[in-house]
DNA sequence: AGTGGCTTGATTGTATACAATGAAACAGCT
DNA sequence: AGCTGTTTCATTGTATACAATCAAGCCACT
């Protein structure tokens, strides 16, 4: 228990993390009203980091404040995960172009390609067991890392880490969930070429291309996600309690 | 000056706007460490709100934390200017394929165009004055928290939102400080033959289109910031001086 | 004279005490 | 009994005191 708790940094910062495990575990139930004080007993720190971390999830879009104070546990529509995987396909298109038309360097190229050989491989092999998965999820989160970094916009980039923060819209969104469907390996297929296709565009200076098929890509997670709203139980992702369903 | 203090908010709200006034009229210079102290005599408040002003001005991006601690009034390239300015085109483009897709009511239809006839009204007359381009300004605005509204998405109401805050993103940024160009009345003609073709695309449903005028009308501002950067002095815009020239 | 380590000062991070505010329970009145 | 006004309590907002940390300047030593 204490390990988490590690002395790498501030308090505040402690405060945050665990926080935000406790929302996405729902060990703070959606819409439940956050208690300061509650916390300080719960993390053991004092009311001035736990209102500072209270403050930077609010601005997350984890909390939602409320009117007389204070902050309440925030809870998403499927609409709401939709929109924010469309805006993630939105930001990760623009970064693709913005990467292919100011160009980038061979060596980043290269670097991408190293990410994408190791996808293969393990592609390969027709039946994929939870390591593979989970490797998958490892490196793709790597290659969208990649892709943020050579777009070389600090814009994009804080208000991309900004959507990804929300749970469900990581670039991996939903992916170990799927582990087990028949079609799981499919999928990664096809996120894999789609991957190739936008490094040969970014290479060749194809923008447009370049953009519409990281858009394409994020719809993917689109799919992932209503099998996991439909067939998953809960428990099997963080932040899936979140989301309440409107149908 | 009392007159800005009103005790309309509590002190970490009236912090919080008082110092996002210093920063973009360069009270506080770019780059320069904020020293909290400092603060506590300029605004008459405790630290404590100060503290929770300034960690929401970071989360904003006019605030850059330091690796030491503490924060620093934040540059921006002109890369950095051109790139929100799309990412709001972006969003905005997405808004309205939202919109457009997902239908809005008529009411909706016939409160976006009674804010788009006084605009046309505007621009009959063939010189425009000051007032008038304020009057612009101002409906200008209103339409395109309109658009946002319609989209009824809050995660990219939120996100739109983020993005305006940086103030040369803003819908109408430097177009005041284009009053006196000549071509200034054209290129309002231009955004309105825009805004009414995206309010015929969302009517009628056309996702797509609606979209690409949207990109396309973003493109405007990023016209109106080269002559605003190369013409204008810095003093004819709040938050120009915050943009540190590259060439 | 230059460099290393130390010391001192300033500044941020944290804890806690106090003030203000809003909500809930209770009692009194109709 | 139902409603309203008041009181009380819980909870957040604010101020301030204290601890920890970082940076710069100084001194000694080589």
């Amino acid at each position: 228990m204490d390990a988490l708790d590690a002395p790498s940094h501030s308090q505040t910062v402690r405060a945050e993390l665990r926080l935000r495990e406790m929302i996405l575990a729902a060990d703070l139930a959606p819409g439940e009203r956050i208690v300061e004080l509650a916390l300080v007993d719960k993390l053991g720190v004092s009311r001035t980091p736990i209102r500072a971390a209270l403050l930077r999830l609010s601005q997350e879009g984890l909390l939602e404040p409320l009117a007389s104070g204070g902050y309440a546990v925030r809870t998403f529509t499927d609409q709401d995960v939709s929109d924010a995987i469309a805006l993630r396909g939105m930001l990760e298109g623009l970064a693709a172009r913005l990467a292919a038309e100011r160009g980038c360097l061979d060596k980043q190229l290269a670097h991408a390609r190293a990410l994408l050989a190791p996808i293969d491989a393990l592609l390969a092999s027709t039946q994929l067991d939870e390591a593979a998965f989970g490797d998958y999820v490892s490196l793709n989160e790597a290659f969208h890392a990649w892709l943020m970094e050579t777009a070389a916009s600090d814009v994009v980039r804080r208000e991309w880490e900004r959507v990804v923060g929300l749970p469900f819209a990581s670039p991996s969104g939903f992916v170990l969930s799927q582990a087990h469907s028949p079609q799981a390996r499919d999928r990664l297929v096809v996120a894999q070429d789609q991957h190739k296709q936008v490094l040969e565009a970014i290479a060749s200076r194809e923008g447009s291309r370049a953009e519409a098929i990281m858009r394409e890509h994020s719809r993917l997670a689109q799919r992932n996600l209503h099998e996991t709203m439909t067939q998953v139980q809960p428990e099997a992702w963080p932040g899936v309690k979140l989301i309440q369903r409107t149908h």
